[in-house]
DNA sequence: GCTCGTCTAAACCGATCGGTCTAGTATGGC
DNA sequence: GCCATACTAGACCGATCGGTTTAGACGAGC
């Protein structure tokens, strides 16, 4: 019997990619063990606590990964330069718009309950670190709010319509077009 | 024996209740049963297909609904009562964020691939018809495509943050934003 | 008031679900 | 070299899945 050896690491950005190809349910353990080529057994050895686990602590990652390279410069680096940081790292991470955000397709769903916490935290402070930093560059705190949060309204609504339209432009159109709004309000 | 009669067009809104909340993979049979009170022999003559069916003609339903409601006006009457009217509709339909678009969610998923023809159609002609709309109000084609795209990626947006948040105030405010920035367009 | 077609109720089906368990294989510490 | 630990493979489990079938309730047409 040969066997091939993962770390949990691997195992979280390979589950995480499951899901967010085939949603919650979607995701059945067959599903995730044929895509991933892990057994049941590291499955469960790593997730004890089964799919809810799994989704908790990919959401967790997920919710890290951000921390790190997007909400905190944005509310330590000099602003202008972390909001410049911001636009790029999203076009990375979501790829484009090809790549969906997970925490917001979890949000449409009954799985929304399961994880409502972490869901409502995730996007809290992606506004709240985007509005601190505006500020901090200048702007009034009534229109950084509002600035923040109709940025992050446009990221999400672009990649449900770059999926739904199968339309490559309009993650990028959508990003520089909010970029430039919000570029006009710094000046 | 006493039994309840349904019309199919009842069954199509009942069922379509139920997959907005659960979605398609989290709508089980026992689920739709449950919360329909629609037995699996009702839904089963209704739609001979199952599931697949099922949300086939939700989806035409909700599309047809959206064509005469929304995109029709938008292609035939006077521009400008038509998008003052598209605001309304919207926030009525969407019950000012409380309720997702059952369409905006099947992109997200694997669902997506199943009724990717439906869902691209859908979000075209809402934004074809919205774009003509505002080319007939005088604003130029380039830029009406723009703010029509715009408009409805502002939407879509505006859906995920007001359940993921779970803030009523978002959506509203969302709708207010984009409204005066189309129309500030249109002067 | 009988009949026929429409519709409902629920038992039932094999397949698949999420999850458990056992029998291992590999590996680092001693 | 041996052992404890970490990890994997996949058979196995009861529950639930989507779907089928059977039996019967009901109203419309005659």
């Amino acid at each position: 019997m040969t066997r091939t050896v993962f770390e949990k690491s691997d195992a979280i950005t390979l589950v995480a990619e499951v899901f967010r190809e085939l949603g919650y349910e979607g995701a059945s353990m067959s599903n995730i063990t044929a895509r991933t080529k892990l057994s049941k057994g590291s499955l469960y050895h790593f997730f004890p606590g089964g799919k809810e686990e799994m989704a908790a602590e990919i959401m967790a990652n997920i919710d890290a990964w951000f921390v790190d390279e997007m909400f905190k410069p944005l509310e330590e680096d000099e602003p202008h330069v972390a909001i410049a940081g911001m636009w790029q790292t999203t076009d990375a991470y979501f790829r484009s718009g090809r790549r969906i955000c997970l925490i917001g397709a979890f949000a449409l769903d009954e799985t929304r309950d399961r994880f409502a916490g972490a869901i409502r935290g995730y996007f809290y402070r992606w506004i709240e670190a985007l509005s601190g930093a505006l500020t901090r560059a200048g702007v009034k705190t009534g229109e950084a709010n509002a600035l923040a949060e109709e940025a992050v309204v446009g990221i999400q609504g672009a990649l449900i319509l770059a999926r739904a339209l199968g339309d490559d432009g309009i993650f990028g159109r959508t990003l520089q077009k909010l970029r430039e709004q919000m570029e006009a309000r710094l000046r």
